[in-house]
DNA sequence: CAAGATATCTTTACGTCGTCCAGATATCGA
DNA sequence: TCGATATCTGGACGACGTAAAGATATCTTG
């Protein structure tokens, strides 16, 4: 429970300046959003002079990482409630809520995870390629509502199709053009389970 | 046909500064990538001071906007050929894969036209809105291939949910972590194909 | 056609950014 | 205890976005 950092009394080497500056970069990109996360300002807000991060990261890209690592176990986090506490029937489409929720919960974070895996073309395998990772865990879920584990291409075909849904799902749900369909349903919550309705999540609900 | 701008022989004002600032940002997008696309590059690129784009665009997002809205256009185009072209029992999927080929063929550009609407939560009223935007055509479409025009919310949720998966799909298809899945499947197109076959693109193709 | 109004472009400048380097300072290992 | 090492500061460099003022070409109007 360490507390705020206002540049007083710095006792020795500030103590853990990469995990302050980490802190710092997510206050900064909760409150201001990513055009306003610079190196600088993240040195600024935590009180050290602008050279301070470069012993503890290689370049500001390597900093980022290191919020989207935060940003990807905190989404990992939210699946796993998700996961724990929806019941059969609409199990899967309540994990990919649970998903475009958290997206649209924490935009800027999220466009920084997106944005560091899109460059590396790389999803950190805690998300992907782990056995417990979420990836994993909802093609289980998928068999264990009954989708055909024998034919392991078509199984992880399903996977990602829900994963590409969820996400394509999560960066546009924002646009404007979807305000009417949203009051229509009844709020953005029963928009996203409409969605999800057209979109195939689940291979129970798939034809042929 | 205006011949390449070398800088050289600028007779009065240069002519049309507009539209060789807008091309040479695009040049420079698809040699560079977005990184690379700062507004004094963009003018050094057309030959011209760092202060000239300011009499045409307010700001770089301005200028942004206009690379992006070409971009619009030119997917437009794509998908219109594929409606075109295309016959009726694989024909939104069809369309589904002309969008996504070219998100594939111009990631840079396509990263533009979105980081764009996404600032202002708009999708360009030509693809949307517009009575023959994609977004209509699609749907279109999807009466002309069976689904009740009667329901207009349900229409609506099919086109959007659709259109949330193309984009989905755009953007993470380039990951590694897929890789095996189009070599299994023999190329990135029947890769599309099959993931396509478990989003339910088609309201035909729906359960229930 | 002349001459002022206007649009276009250049020059210069300011503040911010990412990053590097040389020094200062604190911790740690012998 | 003292040298090696890790951490942080200060200053500097080039690139960036943008603004202001001055130059130059086109347009308008008499």
């Amino acid at each position: 429970m360490r507390e705020s950092q206002t540049a007083e009394m710095r006792p020795y080497h500030h103590g853990d300046l990469r995990r302050a500056l980490v802190d710092a970069a997510r206050r900064i990109l909760e409150a201001e959003g990513p055009t306003a996360l610079s190196l600088r300002a993240v040195a600024r807000e935590a009180g050290v002079s602008p050279a301070a991060p470069y012993h503890h990261f290689k370049d500001k890209a390597e900093l980022l990482d290191a919020v989207a690592q935060e940003g990807w176990e905190m989404l990992d986090a939210a699946m796993g409630k998700a996961m724990a506490e929806a019941e059969a029937p609409d199990k899967l489409t309540a994990i990919g809520i649970s998903y475009v929720c958290f997206a649209r919960e924490h935009p800027a974070l999220y466009r920084v995870m997106y944005d560091a895996a899109r460059d590396k073309a790389d999803l950190p395998e805690e998300m992907h390629d782990n056995e417990d990772s979420p990836y994993c865990k909802v093609r289980d879920t998928m068999v264990a509502l009954g989708a055909d584990p024998g034919d392991a291409i078509d199984l992880e075909l399903a996977t990602s199709a829900a994963w590409c849904a969820a996400h394509g799902l999560a960066e546009m749900a924002g646009f404007k053009q979807f305000d009417h369909l949203k009051e229509a349903l009844g709020g953005e919550t029963p928009f996203l389970r409409a969605i999800f309705r057209h979109m195939g999540l689940s291979p129970l609900d798939r034809r042929r």
